[in-house]
DNA sequence: TTTGTTGCAAAACGTTTGCAGCCTC
DNA sequence: GAGGCTGCAAACGTTTTGCAACAAA
């Protein structure tokens, strides 16, 4: 894994990608991948949408457009968690894409493990390129797993 | 991981998981599970309602419902791949729930790994109690990576 | 100048919900 | 008999789309 990127690197990226696959480069696909920058942690569009929309014109369809576009430059991730609406990740440098999901409440963490990602990140298939992957351990979390266990003593 | 269980087995983990959570045994649910027994593959709400409708009279609605509940107890898991809508996979007895999916044209194909598996089911969490998990590389599929190989030799 | 991209609003989509009647317990 | 479950249809919320105006190339 890469280290953490500079903004001016990333940026860099994005322009080639733009490039490349005949883009343009717009002024609202540089001031999203700015405010993506800066941002931590998981967001969704319209969490975005709305954080932007503060100091900066743009509209949800143009959000939606330009995260499809870093999508395919491979600079997020999407994660589909709770059926609801897309969670979408960083994926400048070393990021971690493996999830602990509490299947009560919803919440989601980050761990990483050293033999589970080279396990992974060795495996090749003749016939598929692999470019990222996406761990997702589903469970309960202790809090909810002592809330559970306390309702089925109550109702004995 | 378990062999291939009967349908008999399938129903009695089902009306168990119905008793113990004081739910109804309707014969809508019975009928929704022993059409996931008999289903081969990923499948969705939309597809499993109308296979079904064709001789038998459910409303989407219980489809849905009956899917939470079996999800639940277990019986199926959920995968949120495409963004549009869900799929879900039988889950029961010997089930691989690693996933190749290409980026480019969405096909979903499985194959299973001991080393991977073996990494993932060693991994224990303090404040976390795994259940069950999903793993999803992504990458391009051999087809699709020659056509878009293709198609940038051809704009150059 | 060309045409990809934008903003806006409306539409689309899978999924959830409200409610009256039904049927398991 | 009580109340959980059903079917139906309408509502929901996220995402996509159509279109005229705009601006990057």
């Amino acid at each position: 894994m890469k280290a953490n990127q500079s903004y001016e690197q990333v940026r860099g990226l994005f322009t080639q990608y733009l490039k490349e696959n005949q883009h343009r480069k717009t002024p609202e696909r540089y001031a999203i991948l700015e405010h993506i920058y800066n941002y931590v942690g998981h967001f969704n569009a319209e969490l975005l949408y709305n954080s932007m929309t503060e100091n900066y014109r743009v509209s949800l369809a143009t959000v939606y457009n330009t995260l499809d576009l870093m999508m395919a430059a491979n600079l997020i991730v999407k994660h589909q968690l709770g059926g609801q609406f897309a969670q979408y990740e960083k994926n400048f440098g070393s990021n971690i894409h493996n999830h602990l999901i509490c299947s009560n409440c919803g919440k989601v963490k980050e761990f990483s493990d050293k033999q589970i990602r080279t396990s992974i990140q060795t495996k090749t298939f003749s016939l598929f390129e692999v470019s990222h992957y996406s761990l997702y351990l589903f469970g309960l979390c202790s809090k909810c797993k002592e809330l559970l266990h306390n309702e089925n003593a109550k109702s004995l």
